[in-house]
DNA sequence: ACTGGCATCGGAACCGGTTCCGGTTCCTGG
DNA sequence: CCAGGAACCGGAACCGGTTCCGATGCCAGT
């Protein structure tokens, strides 16, 4: 692997010379500096970034803590993430810490005793609160996506917005019975997840409306597990005329245990969820959408901005981002 | 920030001493090691991995080259990317190339100018042929995930085998008159993309065993736009008993289809796909199921292994993953 | 008592860039 | 014709770790 030093040698000028000639610095006349791009070109030169970051003391990268990777959700947001970091010229490290709660501690401990990174962006579920706290203890930006933290800066859904809009979607269109399914959370960090701020959202549309209570049921996020319990709720009589579901994975389950039982969508049964994964367009389902590459994109810009004024005092603040109703064709009046 | 050089200050020790008690080399006294560690931990130390990396000259990052990491298929492989990485204690750095073949291209020159990685692994379609040998010309090990190709190391479900093993599973249910959907893809590196391989394999079957020869109908890769397409294929009298899609994401949108025009599966008609996605198990999709987080790992184990021997000759082999056969409720023998 | 050898540690070079500082050269204005 | 300054360039220090090599202390063996 050629060096500058080589370069330089080659070029016949000083290391000083060609470092300024190869990083567009100013004080080189233009003879030179094309002179020395050509002969680096020519050796195949390629800066070692891990010498520059320690000359320079930037390390121009940030870290990102996420669960599996796998996931739509997180998918997205790190797609955002990548997208933001690319256009300001920084490096993205990854920390997939697998599933949610399952194995991921120590990772996260290895990380801590590492000082790549000059921002960290965490993605909800993958920390628990006391990680969290550490984090905000490195001296570097650090910011969450997916729920709000008092431990950090935040950025995520309005999630009560989305659960009161999916709701009341189904009542402006006549719907007195409604079911809510919520979308279990393996792990979570605060008392008032995504999955329960929208829960808590709905319950307060059916209080508002005096709609008939039922008790909420919780199902797994994937749409495996969550079908056989949504196909027994709704082979009843006494079946609600609308589901307002805490996710797509979840109405996506109830409309198809539908389809299997005869039941059709949306003349029998209403079924709205949230989030607007790829699927649900496909398969016409109304839904609140949201916008995770989105997040990801403001949380870097985000982080970039706090990277270039490093004394101001911590910002632990949190953005709410509004939902945006999709209506498709899973959700009309209901029946009679 | 403190320094290697203050630890050793504080605990009253050269730098050398600290470097090597709190690396675990050996040559250090238990008392001395402890007594280095415990200022560490008192100081919030944390080493610089720049300067590690550049006096080591070991980076210990692998690099990934991919399209749009909130696809299912990305995201999996860099799932198992990540962890397989994360076992050798290696960092994983992420360059999201975006949408296939847009705007992709950029990122890439950067990359290349960038001496960041002591390995790469590039996921399909994220580069087109000649960027490929340029990056084998790169003096670090590069693999390629997703599809066999000439110019590295690569790792793939074997396509023909797919697509054989779908069409053959309707066959020996009795179909005589099958339907191939293939899925579009917007950018392949070679005459021979999955999506080709799954189409050829398809092809040779109709013929091996006689069946009725359809044209073979492209729809995208997203959900929404084949369903349209899809549909009309079906609301004819002469559809054929069975549809063998390309990728789960055809066959659900196929599946969908058939629900809304009153066609039931699997008894007037059967769907096969390719990959099992998750809602294929909750749609009970057969399926014939590839494992990308298993080639995220494999690749990155074999990265690994060519860097324990850097004067090896290249290694452009490939390997190709048996597909399986997944029976769910999707498929069935022809009506009557 | 003396020597050989092992365990432990410190000094200093080194990794490959960036940047400060000072020295030339050359041009402009008085 | 000379002072002042701008443009350009080279030498050397520096970033913060790792590692080679030599020095020291201590104990066992003869």
């Amino acid at each position: 692997m050629p060096r500058l030093s080589d370069v330089a040698r080659v070029a016949g000028v000083s290391k000083a010379t060609a470092s300024r000639a190869l990083s567009g610095a100013d004080g080189v006349s233009a003879a030179t500096r094309s002179k020395v791009q050509r002969t680096a070109e020519q050796l195949g030169f390629r800066a070692s970034g891990a010498a520059r970051r320690l000359a320079t003391g930037m390390t121009r990268t940030i870290g990102v803590l996420t669960p599996s990777v796998d996931r739509w959700y997180f998918g997205s947001v790190l797609h955002g993430i990548a997208h933001m970091a690319d256009a300001h010229e920084h490096d993205v490290l990854l920390y997939d810490l697998g599933a949610f709660g399952r194995g991921g501690h120590e990772k996260f401990e290895r990380f801590m005793r590492r000082g790549e990174v000059d921002g960290l962006v965490t993605i909800t579920w993958s920390l628990v609160g006391g990680d969290l706290t550490r984090l905000a203890q490195l001296g570097i930006p650090v910011a969450t996506v997916g729920e709000p933290t008092p431990h950090s800066r935040s950025f995520s859904l309005d999630d009560d917005a989305a659960g009161e809009l999916a709701a009341e979607h189904l009542v402006r269109l006549g719907h007195t019975d409604l079911l809510h399914l919520a979308s279990e959370t393996e792990v979570q960090p605060f008392d008032s997840s995504s999955s329960d701020r929208r829960k808590r959202a709905f319950e307060a549309v059916s209080i508002r409306h005096g709609l008939r209570m039922r008790p909420v049921t919780t199902v797994p996020t994937h749409l495996e597990g969550a079908h056989g319990i949504v196909r027994a709720l709704l082979d009843r009589d006494d079946r609600p005329t609308g589901v307002v579901a805490g996710t797509d994975e979840a109405a996506l389950a109830c409309m198809l245990a539908a389809h299997q039982l005869g039941i059709r969508v949306p003349e029998e049964l209403s079924v709205i969820g949230v989030d607007d994964v790829p699927a649900a367009a496909a398969f016409g389902l109304t839904t609140v959408r949201q916008d995770p590459a989105r997040h990801g994109e403001d949380v870097v810009a985000w982080i970039i901005e706090a990277l270039s004024r490093p004394e101001a005092e911590p910002d632990r603040s949190h953005t709410s981002y509004a939902p945006e109703l999709v209506v498709r064709a899973s959700t009309a009046p209901p029946p009679r």
